[in-house]
This record gives C-alpha cells, sequence and structure tokens, in this order.
DNA sequence: TGACGTCAAGATCCG
DNA sequence: CGGATCTTGACGTCA
C-alpha cells in the first residue's frame, strides 16, 4: 500500500517485560498489606515501573500498558497510604521519561472490574477501581491520551438491560473518569456491534480487539478491517491515536489463550490490510516485550545491521538450543550487511520456537555458555554442571535446571552479555 | 462449587 | 539450607 507513514506506528506490549534486569514487579497478600509492606511494594514497583519505561524508550517502543498490580490493593479500603503525594518524585520523574519520549500509557482493569453488576457492592467497587486507575495516570501527569481499558461485564440473562445497567453507570461517573474510558469487545459476552452501540450511547471510543472478535462474533458479518474502521469513527482528537489489540491464538491450547510469541507472517498479513495505518496496536503475548520489538522491526523493514546485530546476540544461544542449522543459517544471513533480512531472520526464530526438544542441541547449546564460565569455574560449579548435564542426558532432571544454574553462575561473575541472553528466559 | 486468568508469594518437598 | 516445584491468593460471573 502507497503512501503509508510508517513513523506514526506505535506498537507495545501489556505490563511485564521479559529478560529485562530489575524489571520485576513486587506484591503482597492482603494478611500481609501492612502499610510497611504495602509501601516496599510501591517503591519496588515505581522502581520496576521506571525500568521499563527506559528500556521502552532505549528500544524505540512507544506504546506500553501499565500493570493495575503496580499500586497493590489499590482501590482497596486496606491501602490508606497516599501513594500519588509520598511518591510525587517519581511520578513525576517517570511521567517526564514517558512524556518526553513521545510514549503512550495506559491501563487496563480486568475481568473482575464490573461496573454493569447487579451488585451495588461490586459496582462501588469497580467505580473506585476506575477512580485509583485514573489517579495513577493523573500522577504521571498523562494526559487524556493515556487511556483506561474496560470491559462491559455481565449479561445477567438480559443483555438490553445489562448495556443500559452500563451506560446508566457511565452517565454517573466522574469526568475524569470518563475522560480517559475507552471500551473493548470481550470474548463471550459483548462483541464488536455491541461496543459500538454502547459507544455511541456513552461517547466512549472503542477498542477492537481481533482475538476476541474471532471468538465472539456480531450478526453482522464486516471484516475486521471493516470493524477497525468503524471503530474508528468513536475516537475523537482529545482521546488520541485509534487504538486496537491483536493477539494470536495458542495452538492446542484452550480457546482465546495468547500464543506464546507473535508469529510474523500472520502479522504482517493483518498489519498490511489495515486500511489505516495510523493506529496503535497493543500485543497481548506471552514474550510481551521481544514481540514488540520484533513486530516493530519487521514493520520498519530497514533496521540496522547493528540493530539486528543485537537481537541476534540475545536470541542465538535460545536459536543453538533448539537447531545448530538454524543457528548457522541465521549467522550465514546477518554476514551481507546490506541485505534486507529482518523479516528472514525472525521467521528463521520462530521456525527454532517451535522445534520440538532436541537434546543434542541443547546440551550444545549448554556447553557453549559453560565455555564463559568454566574458565574460572569452582569445582563445585563445575561438579554440579556436570552432573546436571548428566541427568539431563539420562531423563532424570531437565533443560531448565541445567539452565538455572548456568545462569546463577553468570551472575555470580557479573556476565552481561550471558545474562540478557534470552536462551534463559523463553 | 469450581473453572476461568494472572503471576508472584507462600508452602512444601527434595537432596 | 538452598533450590525446585506445587499451591494459593484476589477479583466476579456463569455453568
Amino acid at each position: 500500500m502507497q503512501g503509508r507513514r510508517l513513523n506514526q506506528l506505535a506498537i507495545g506490549y501489556a505490563c511485564i517485560t521479559v529478560g529485562v534486569q530489575n524489571t520485576g514487579l513486587s506484591r503482597c497478600i492482603l494478611k500481609n498489606a501492612s502499610e510497611e509492606n504495602i509501601r516496599k511494594v510501591i517503591a519496588i514497583n515505581l522502581s520496576a515501573l521506571e525500568a521499563m519505561v527506559d528500556y521502552n524508550i532505549k528500544n524505540g517502543i512507544k506504546l506500553f500498558r501499565i500493570s493495575s498490580d503496580i499500586i497493590p490493593f489499590g482501590s482497596h479500603s486496606i491501602n490508606t497510604v497516599l501513594w500519588w503525594e509520598d511518591y510525587k518524585e517519581n511520578f513525576l520523574r517517570i511521567g517526564n521519561k514517558i512524556t518526553s519520549a513521545g510514549m503512550r500509557v495506559s491501563m487496563h482493569p480486568g475481568q473482575y472490574t464490573v461496573l454493569n453488576s447487579r451488585d451495588l457492592n461490586v459496582v462501588e467497587k469497580a467505580v473506585k477501581d476506575l477512580n485509583y486507575h485514573a489517579a495513577f495516570l493523573d500522577a504521571l501527569g498523562m494526559d487524556n491520551k493515556s487511556k483506561i481499558i474496560l470491559h462491559i461485564g455481565g449479561v445477567y440473562g438480559d443483555k438490553e438491560n445489562a448495556i443500559k445497567a452500563f451506560t446508566d453507570q457511565y452517565v454517573s461517573l466522574s469526568q475524569t473518569i470518563k475522560n480517559r474510558l475507552i471500551i473493548e469487545n470481550d470474548d463471550k459476552n459483548y462483541d464488536i456491534q455491541d461496543i459500538l452501540t454502547i459507544s455511541q450511547i456513552t461517547g466512549a471510543p472503542a477498542v477492537f480487539d481481533n482475538l476476541h472478535h474471532e471468538l465472539n462474533p456480531p450478526e453482522e458479518t464486516l471484516s475486521e478491517f471493516e470493524w477497525i474502521k468503524e471503530c474508528n469513527q468513536t475516537w475523537k482528537e482529545q482521546d488520541g491515536k485509534q487504538k486496537i489489540h491483536y493477539s494470536q491464538q495458542k495452538v492446542g491450547a484452550l480457546r482465546g489463550s495468547h500464543s506464546d510469541t507473535i508469529f510474523i507472517p500472520p502479522f504482517l498479513d493483518f498489519y498490511h490490510q489495515l486500511l489505516d495505518n495510523n493506529i496503535d496496536i497493543m500485543l497481548e503475548v506471552k514474550d510481551k516485550n521481544l514481540s514488540a520489538i520484533k513486530c516493530i522491526n519487521t514493520v520498519l523493514r530497514d533496521v540496522s545491521a547493528k540493530k539486528l546485530e543485537e537481537e541476534w546476540a540475545k536470541y542465538k544461544y535460545f536459536v543453538l538450543s533448539r537447531s545448530a542449522r538454524i543457528y548457522n543459517d541465521i549467522r550465514g544471513m546477518l554476514k551481507n550487511k546490506e541485505a534486507r533480512v529482518v523479516i528472514e531472520f525472525y521467521e528463521k526464530i520462530e521456525h527454532a520456537y517451535l522445534l520440538s526438544e532436541d537434546k543434542g542441541a541443547e546440551v550444545n547449546a549448554a556447553e557453549h555458555v559453560w565455555g564463559y564460565i568454566s574458565k574460572d569455574s569452582s569445582s563445585d560449579e563445575r561438579k554440579r554442571y556436570e552432573k546436571l548435564l548428566d541427568a539431563y542426558l539420562n531423563d532424570t532432571s531437565s533443560a531448565e535446571i541445567l539452565k538455572s544454574h548456568l545462569l546463577k553462575c553468570a551472575h555470580k561473575r557479573d556476565l552481561q552479555y550471558l545474562i540478557n541472553s534470552l536462551y534463559f528466559y523463553i
């Protein structure tokens, strides 16, 4: 398609990262939710959020969903911490990074925030939860293009009435929440046609989710791209760019389960069929940031040789652990610095992803990684390594246990190159 | 009453 | 004791 303005593209991921140091979120259970513990978790999580934001900036990721769990019991009465005041400096600093990078952040209360419930206690809690999410984005200083994504809720045997319960509740929400609230089709109850109807009544922009749509299509049969176009009408200037959710079904898993990674051929097919590419695409996928970078790189196509080398550095031992042949194929592919091999590169990695376990390949990769450690290994480390290798070959232990030993050895020596290898995380 | 989804904490088991 | 593995938690709806 001609005239595409690829620089407007924003592809992002949700909540957590894979293989990035210091980004782990913490939490506590209700039983342990003392003020002291809550403060401890908040401090850890804001620091993790900042590390994720830094990572996103470094990697050109301009769309990101912040986990609802960032503040423990954020909308529960047990949490009396005035976090938006007490951690003001963190919020300002993180917010400035987000804004100056041109990153768009969002939040997404889950399936348990139900605004149209028949139980008024549930409704009250849902409103509190929306307030919490809005307060968090406010604390970061985000404008109203930072959205809160919500599903409609239950049906209670009478969809018409359930929709009315939602729209009635919507009216009584504060303007602060209304400015941010957007609504999404789900995989069971409310299809995209319902969402557009509710959007007409409330004015809340509509988010199209492709996998939910596949599982729960409306009566009217338009193509996904026509539905996306319909949704586009619901986005106003002050809402920012239209946003959609994209995910792929995990093969062999329950209907609706997200795939481990976004497979590039179907993604590009979808992307190129979009009637308007000025859309933000939120990926929902297990490997999170990794698929975001992959999709960004394959859509941009002209990724520098240096950048691709950096990607390869992260993936290489993972690939080697699946197939030496694919490993060598990719090495050969990257020798030609002029060739545009981005798509082929990721397709090879996906191929490795899909291979079933090959013990020879696993051992070969482990030996390569061990090579970094063996020089100055202690006898205990070596003994354990050899024991785990034997046990793996004898079927009395798994590759994961071997890998966790190797990672521990790498951490002990602060071998950053190894610590950042996806071999340990996917 | 349990499945659903999420993912780290908590509990328990193993060597 | 450290590390691996299994279970729980916190939420609401629906079969």
